[in-house]
DNA sequence: CCCTGATTCGC
DNA sequence: GCGAATCAGG
Protein backbone atom coordinates (compact mmCIF):
# COMPACT_ATOMS: atom_id res chain seq x y z
CA UNK A 1 0.00 0.00 0.00
CA UNK A 2 1.16 3.48 -0.68
CA UNK A 3 0.18 6.93 0.37
CA UNK A 4 -2.00 8.06 -2.46
CA UNK A 5 -4.08 11.16 -2.19
CA UNK A 6 -7.12 9.45 -0.84
CA UNK A 7 -5.22 7.75 1.90
CA UNK A 8 -3.36 10.88 2.84
CA UNK A 9 -6.59 12.77 3.01
CA UNK A 10 -8.12 10.15 5.19
CA UNK A 11 -5.09 10.33 7.39
CA UNK A 12 -5.27 14.09 7.66
CA UNK A 13 -8.94 14.01 8.38
CA UNK A 14 -8.78 11.38 11.05
CA UNK A 15 -5.69 12.81 12.64
CA UNK A 16 -7.39 16.15 12.70
CA UNK A 17 -10.31 14.55 14.42
CA UNK A 18 -8.02 13.36 17.09
CA UNK A 19 -8.09 9.73 16.11
CA UNK A 20 -5.21 7.69 17.36
CA UNK A 21 -2.59 6.47 14.96
CA UNK A 22 -3.58 2.88 15.49
CA UNK A 23 -7.18 3.63 14.70
CA UNK A 24 -6.21 5.43 11.57
CA UNK A 25 -4.02 2.55 10.57
CA UNK A 26 -6.84 0.14 11.11
CA UNK A 27 -9.20 2.25 9.11
CA UNK A 28 -6.85 2.62 6.22
CA UNK A 29 -5.68 -0.90 6.29
CA UNK A 30 -2.41 -2.10 4.92
CA UNK A 31 -0.41 0.05 7.24
CA UNK A 32 0.66 -0.06 10.83
CA UNK A 33 0.32 2.68 13.36
CA UNK A 34 4.01 3.25 12.98
CA UNK A 35 3.53 3.94 9.34
CA UNK A 36 0.79 6.36 10.17
CA UNK A 37 2.83 8.16 12.74
CA UNK A 38 5.78 8.29 10.42
CA UNK A 39 3.62 9.78 7.72
CA UNK A 40 2.08 12.23 10.10
CA UNK A 41 5.49 13.49 10.97
CA UNK A 42 6.64 13.68 7.42
CA UNK A 43 3.56 15.67 6.62
CA UNK A 44 4.52 17.96 9.40
CA UNK A 45 1.28 17.72 11.26
CA UNK A 46 2.55 15.92 14.26
CA UNK A 47 1.41 18.65 16.51
CA UNK A 48 -2.32 18.58 16.35
CA UNK A 49 -2.34 22.32 16.05
CA UNK A 50 -4.73 23.66 13.55
CA UNK A 51 -2.18 25.20 11.30
CA UNK A 52 -2.49 28.87 11.76
CA UNK A 53 -5.15 30.01 9.33
CA UNK A 54 -3.15 33.10 8.59
CA UNK A 55 -0.28 31.12 7.28
CA UNK A 56 1.26 31.39 10.68
CA UNK A 57 2.01 27.76 11.32
CA UNK A 58 3.20 28.81 14.71
CA UNK A 59 6.39 26.81 14.60
CA UNK A 60 7.39 25.29 17.84
CA UNK A 61 9.16 27.68 20.05
CA UNK A 62 12.81 27.74 19.10
CA UNK A 63 13.52 26.71 22.59
CA UNK A 64 17.14 25.61 22.82
CA UNK A 65 16.29 23.62 25.89
CA UNK A 66 18.12 20.35 25.73
CA UNK A 67 15.41 17.74 25.78
CA UNK A 68 14.38 16.79 22.31
CA UNK A 69 12.98 13.47 23.33
CA UNK A 70 9.51 12.90 24.56
CA UNK A 71 7.63 16.01 23.82
CA UNK A 72 4.78 15.65 26.19
CA UNK A 73 1.58 15.30 24.29
CA UNK A 74 -0.23 18.25 25.62
CA UNK A 75 -3.58 18.05 24.05
CA UNK A 76 -6.65 19.72 25.37
CA UNK A 77 -9.72 18.73 23.43
CA UNK A 78 -11.86 19.92 26.30
CA UNK A 79 -15.15 19.43 24.58
CA UNK A 80 -18.17 21.28 25.78
CA UNK A 81 -19.84 18.93 28.17
CA UNK A 82 -23.23 19.61 29.60
CA UNK A 83 -25.71 17.50 27.72
CA UNK A 84 -28.10 16.11 30.24
CA UNK A 85 -28.65 12.56 29.20
CA UNK A 86 -31.58 12.40 31.52
CA UNK A 87 -33.52 14.27 28.92
CA UNK A 88 -33.92 11.00 27.18
CA UNK A 89 -36.99 9.90 29.07
CA UNK A 90 -39.10 9.17 26.10
CA UNK A 91 -36.73 7.35 23.86
CA UNK A 92 -35.25 4.08 24.86
CA UNK A 93 -32.03 3.64 22.94
CA UNK A 94 -31.44 0.19 24.22
CA UNK A 95 -30.29 -1.87 21.33
CA UNK A 96 -32.08 -5.09 20.70
CA UNK A 97 -30.08 -7.94 19.41
CA UNK A 98 -31.04 -7.91 15.85
CA UNK A 99 -30.48 -5.32 13.16
CA UNK A 100 -29.26 -3.07 15.84
CA UNK A 101 -26.19 -1.15 15.05
CA UNK A 102 -24.69 -0.25 18.33
CA UNK A 103 -22.04 2.39 18.17
CA UNK A 104 -19.35 1.01 15.89
CA UNK A 105 -16.43 0.62 18.18
CA UNK A 106 -14.06 2.12 15.71
CA UNK A 107 -16.13 5.26 15.80
CA UNK A 108 -16.94 5.48 19.43
CA UNK A 109 -13.93 7.53 20.24
CA UNK A 110 -14.60 9.85 17.38
CA UNK A 111 -18.11 10.39 18.52
CA UNK A 112 -17.80 10.82 22.21
CA UNK A 113 -15.09 13.49 22.21
CA UNK A 114 -17.29 15.48 19.92
CA UNK A 115 -19.66 15.95 22.79
CA UNK A 116 -22.18 13.62 21.32
CA UNK A 117 -24.65 11.57 23.26
CA UNK A 118 -23.16 8.53 24.81
CA UNK A 119 -23.78 4.93 23.98
CA UNK A 120 -26.93 3.24 25.16
CA UNK A 121 -27.63 4.50 28.60
CA UNK A 122 -29.11 1.83 30.73
CA UNK A 123 -32.31 3.50 31.61
CA UNK A 124 -32.77 0.95 34.32
CA UNK A 125 -36.13 0.17 33.07
CA UNK A 126 -37.76 -2.62 31.22
CA UNK A 127 -34.72 -4.78 31.52
CA UNK A 128 -34.37 -8.32 32.57
CA UNK A 129 -34.09 -8.18 36.37
CA UNK A 130 -31.49 -10.88 36.41
CA UNK A 131 -29.33 -9.00 33.97
CA UNK A 132 -29.78 -5.84 35.95
CA UNK A 133 -28.74 -7.49 39.15
CA UNK A 134 -25.70 -8.78 37.40
CA UNK A 135 -24.83 -5.31 36.27
CA UNK A 136 -25.11 -3.63 39.62
CA UNK A 137 -22.93 -6.34 40.96
CA UNK A 138 -20.17 -6.05 38.44
CA UNK A 139 -20.29 -2.31 38.58
CA UNK A 140 -18.57 -2.59 41.87
CA UNK A 141 -15.72 -4.25 40.10
CA UNK A 142 -15.74 -1.85 37.22
CA UNK A 143 -12.42 -0.38 36.43
CA UNK A 144 -14.01 3.02 36.18
CA UNK A 145 -12.09 4.16 33.21
CA UNK A 146 -12.09 7.60 31.79
CA UNK A 147 -12.87 8.38 28.22
CA UNK A 148 -9.26 8.35 27.21
CA UNK A 149 -8.62 5.01 28.77
CA UNK A 150 -11.17 3.18 26.68
CA UNK A 151 -9.94 0.81 24.05
CA UNK A 152 -11.38 -1.73 21.70
CA UNK A 153 -11.31 -4.29 24.42
CA UNK A 154 -12.65 -2.38 27.36
CA UNK A 155 -16.31 -2.23 28.14
CA UNK A 156 -17.67 1.09 27.01
CA UNK A 157 -20.71 1.07 29.21
CA UNK A 158 -21.17 4.54 30.62
CA UNK A 159 -22.11 4.89 34.24
CA UNK A 160 -23.42 7.98 35.87
CA UNK A 161 -24.04 11.43 34.53
CA UNK A 162 -21.41 12.81 32.18
CA UNK A 163 -21.96 16.18 33.72
CA UNK A 164 -20.88 15.03 37.12
CA UNK A 165 -17.60 13.79 38.54
CA UNK A 166 -19.22 10.46 39.18
CA UNK A 167 -19.08 9.54 35.56
CA UNK A 168 -17.01 6.68 34.27
CA UNK A 169 -16.97 3.76 31.94
CA UNK A 170 -17.17 0.17 33.05
CA UNK A 171 -13.86 -0.77 31.52
CA UNK A 172 -14.00 -4.47 32.20
CA UNK A 173 -12.85 -6.81 29.45
CA UNK A 174 -15.32 -6.83 26.62
CA UNK A 175 -17.03 -9.87 25.34
CA UNK A 176 -15.32 -10.67 22.12
CA UNK A 177 -16.78 -8.66 19.33
CA UNK A 178 -19.06 -6.59 21.49
CA UNK A 179 -18.43 -3.15 22.86
CA UNK A 180 -19.39 -4.20 26.35
CA UNK A 181 -18.42 -6.67 29.00
CA UNK A 182 -20.49 -9.74 29.55
CA UNK A 183 -22.80 -8.21 32.09
CA UNK A 184 -23.44 -5.11 30.07
CA UNK A 185 -23.94 -7.04 26.91
CA UNK A 186 -26.66 -8.73 28.87
CA UNK A 187 -28.61 -5.55 29.39
CA UNK A 188 -27.65 -3.88 26.16
CA UNK A 189 -28.68 -6.63 23.86
CA UNK A 190 -32.10 -7.58 25.02
CA UNK A 191 -33.91 -10.10 22.92
CA UNK A 192 -36.74 -8.35 21.18
CA UNK A 193 -39.09 -10.77 22.77
CA UNK A 194 -38.34 -9.73 26.31
CA UNK A 195 -38.42 -6.03 25.77
CA UNK A 196 -41.85 -6.40 24.21
CA UNK A 197 -43.89 -3.35 23.99
CA UNK A 198 -44.57 -2.36 27.52
CA UNK A 199 -46.00 0.94 26.53
CA UNK A 200 -44.75 1.67 23.12
C1' DC B 1 -0.79 -5.65 30.19
C1' DC B 2 -3.08 -2.57 27.43
C1' DC B 3 -2.26 1.58 25.02
C1' DT B 4 -0.31 6.41 23.20
C1' DG B 5 2.89 9.30 20.06
C1' DA B 6 8.11 10.32 18.93
C1' DT B 7 12.43 9.20 16.99
C1' DT B 8 15.86 6.80 14.63
C1' DC B 9 17.79 4.80 10.72
C1' DG B 10 18.33 1.12 7.11
C1' DC B 11 16.02 0.57 3.18
C1' DG C 1 9.75 8.76 1.36
C1' DC C 2 8.83 4.82 4.00
C1' DG C 3 8.02 2.22 8.26
C1' DA C 4 9.93 -1.36 11.78
C1' DA C 5 12.22 -1.04 15.78
C1' DT C 6 12.80 1.35 19.46
C1' DC C 7 12.00 4.70 22.93
C1' DA C 8 9.33 7.22 26.40
C1' DG C 9 5.43 7.56 28.60
C1' DG C 10 0.10 6.73 30.59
Amino acid sequence: MSWNDERVEMLKKMWGEGQSASQIAKELGGVTRNAVIGKVHRLGLSNRNGTGPTGAPAPSTPDPKAKPAAAKTAEAPAPKPAPKPAARAEEQPEPANEPVAVAPISRIKAIIPAGQPLPPQPSANEIDPAALAKVSEIEKKAKKLTLMELTERTCKWPVGDPATPDFWFCGLPVQSGKPYCEAHVGVAFQPMSSRRDRKR
